[in-house]
RNA sequence: GCCCCCAUCGUCUAGAGGCCCAGGACGUGGCCCUUUCAAGGCUAAAACCGGGGUUCGAAUCCCCGUGGGGGCACCA
């Protein structure tokens, strides 16, 4: 059970170069549920040490993603912490500091090679079909001589000295040991010309120092995870438990998600960036249910579930190594699911923006009435106005095509609408248990199917041929305007009844 | 080209040698309910990538193929 387990100290580390997406939200997701499960600590640290790549926007979006998901962080910025700064641009020393000790201990080591010279050496491996490898020029330059070219301003980097010879085997949570010859590990850059730690040195570095003890990143660090041993090992620190997440595959379960393709779905109403899922209409409830399931099981018949849920049962032994193709369909139901399962107030104060995007100036209070009645008929909240928009409008005014009925003409359907309102005028109490019996005795009273005068009570009162319940609708939308509409549609039918060739009545929709 | 990872219905997955002629969910079809649309209930079709082993017995273990994914930067 989560309470015997220690608490783990995780992270989500992004680099802020562009907006945050399905993938990194999974992830920044299972590193929380981790935390909140054991009572441990979750951190956020930006990345930022590539000053080319930097995107200001990104940072914002970052912090705005993981809130609207309900990732709160223990450490990081906004918050602070003891274990700060947070941004890897503001550890510069630290990683200097830490190079240097690699130096020191002869695990690392100055190289002035220049970018052209690298480029050379790089394509002459390729062209013979070899692993590109730093060639190893500087590891033999002496130590001293290499500080003092440093110290008198030579353009250099700091690389790892990898060792040649034998194998490393390397843990991973979910896919046991791995082993790897050495050999095949390069004398990476710790450090780069401008001073900034790359990657490799940077996230080793902020992990000791945090104290981190569970690392749950994206599975492209994998091939670089020998590396991150060595450079541990070259410290003489602990490795913490190494995860690594699968990734998520584009729909069609070919292939991540590349850039064109993002943008071709973000036409088609879908999107992987986050700050999107908002607009479409989702529910934080229903991303993360979504998202925590692509990867991750939790038994055979359980699959709705709450973030408290996750945090209770979340556990990475249960993790799935294998991609996962992203299903958007399966969004739409968690999204269902998480709606109907709102409190009416809640869902109500939900929907406000929505509607008040389609032009209804309502707030929650006006829409309390129409929530039992649409609660159970959307799946995102943008479907609230397209559904209910109807209740808000001063006018309804449908085409007089849609106000005959099916298989009628235009004067059966205004003398059944006729009788309908002389009813409902002088009805005692204007409700749904009271209009709906006396409404059926008129259709039978002329020769038709419920669902034929529905139809047209439906598409004048709500203007639309798809609708909540109809007498539940009328009730809520008044006596008055109820029969305002309908008189509206009764001058219409009448007013081409009179047409001398009357349009086709079976011509419909 | 080299290295690493992965492999059960269309998709997400359960399955840690007999409980599986493989279970659940989404989606799809049908039925029920029903004034439309949903929701709900019932139901159907739908998978162990291939080949070799190991074993009395393999979806489960091993090997080889194949397929898919990831990586091979002074990016993360």
């Amino acid at each position: 059970m989560a309470t015997s387990k220690q608490p783990t100290r995780v992270r989500f580390a992004p680099s802020p170069t562009g907006l945050t997406h399905l993938g990194s939200a999974r992830t920044a997701l299972y590193n929380f549920l981790l935390a909140k499960q054991t009572g441990g600590k979750f951190f956020l640290r930006i990345e930022d040490t590539d000053q080319k790549r930097y995107d200001p926007n990104a940072e914002q979006d970052l912090i705005s993603s993981l809130k609207w998901l309900g990732l709160a962080w223990d450490e990081g910025p906004d918050v602070g912490g003891p274990h700060g700064p947070y941004y890897q641009s503001k550890r510069k020393d630290i990683y200097r500091k830490h190079a240097e000790e690699l130096i020191e201990k002869g695990k690392a080591f100055y190289c002035f090679c220049t970018t052209e010279e690298l480029k050379v050496v790089r394509e002459g491996q390729q062209k013979r079909h070899e692993q590109p490898h730093y060639s190893g020029k500087c590891r033999i330059i002496p130590v001293d001589e290499a500080k003092q070219r440093a110290k008198n301003g030579e353009s250099h980097v700091v690389r790892f000295k990898a060792p040649k010879d034998g194998s490393i085997t390397v843990a991973d949570k979910l896919r046991g040991a791995i082993t790897v010859e050495n050999s095949q590990i390069d004398d990476m850059v710790l450090l780069k010309s401008d001073g900034h730690a790359v990657y490799h040195l940077a996230a080793m570095v902020d992990d000791h120092l945090m104290e981190i003890s569970h690392v749950l990143r994206s599975e492209e660090w994998l091939p670089s995870l020998p590396l991150h041993a060595h450079i541990y090992e070259a410290f003489g620190w602990q490795q913490p438990i190494w995860v690594h997440l699968s990734v998520f595959l584009k729909p069609s379960g070919k292939g991540k998600m590349s850039k064109r393709e993002t943008e071709q779905m973000r036409l088609t109403g879908q999107s992987i960036f986050v700050k999107d899922f908002a607009d479409l209409g989702y529910l934080p409830e229903g991303v993360v249910n979504w998202i925590a399931l692509m990867g991750w099981s939790f038994d055979d018949h359980t699959e709705f579930f709450t973030m408290a849920d996750l945090v209770e049962k979340f556990d990475i032994e249960s993790l799935n190594p294998s991609p996962a193709a992203i299903d958007f369909k399966k969004l739409d139901h968690f999204n269902g699911l998480h709606i109907r399962a709102l409190p009416q107030k809640e869902l109500a104060k939900r929907l406000v923006p929505y509607f008040k995007k389609a032009g209804f100036e309502v707030d929650a209070g006006q829409l309390m009435p129409i929530i039992p009645i649409i609660q159970t008929r959307v799946t995102t909240l943008d479907e609230g106005p397209e559904l209910a928009g109807f209740f808000f409008k001063e006018e309804i005014a449908p085409p007089v095509e849609m106000l005959v009925g099916k298989d009628m003409s235009a004067e059966q359907s205004a003398r059944a609408v006729r009788k309908g309102v002389e009813i409902l005028e002088v009805l005692p109490e204007f409700s749904a248990a009271n209009a709906e019996a006396p409404m059926r005795a008129v259709a039978e009273e002329f020769g038709l199917k419920a669902g034929q005068f529905f139809g047209i009570l439906r598409n004048a009162v709500t203007g639309q041929e798809i609708s909540p319940p109809l007498f539940e609708s009328m009730e809520i939308v008044g006596r008055d305007t109820v029969l305002a509409r309908l008189k509206r549609g009764l001058d219409e039918l009448e007013k081409i009844s009179k047409n001398p060739e009357p349009p086709q009545t079976t011509l419909k929709k």
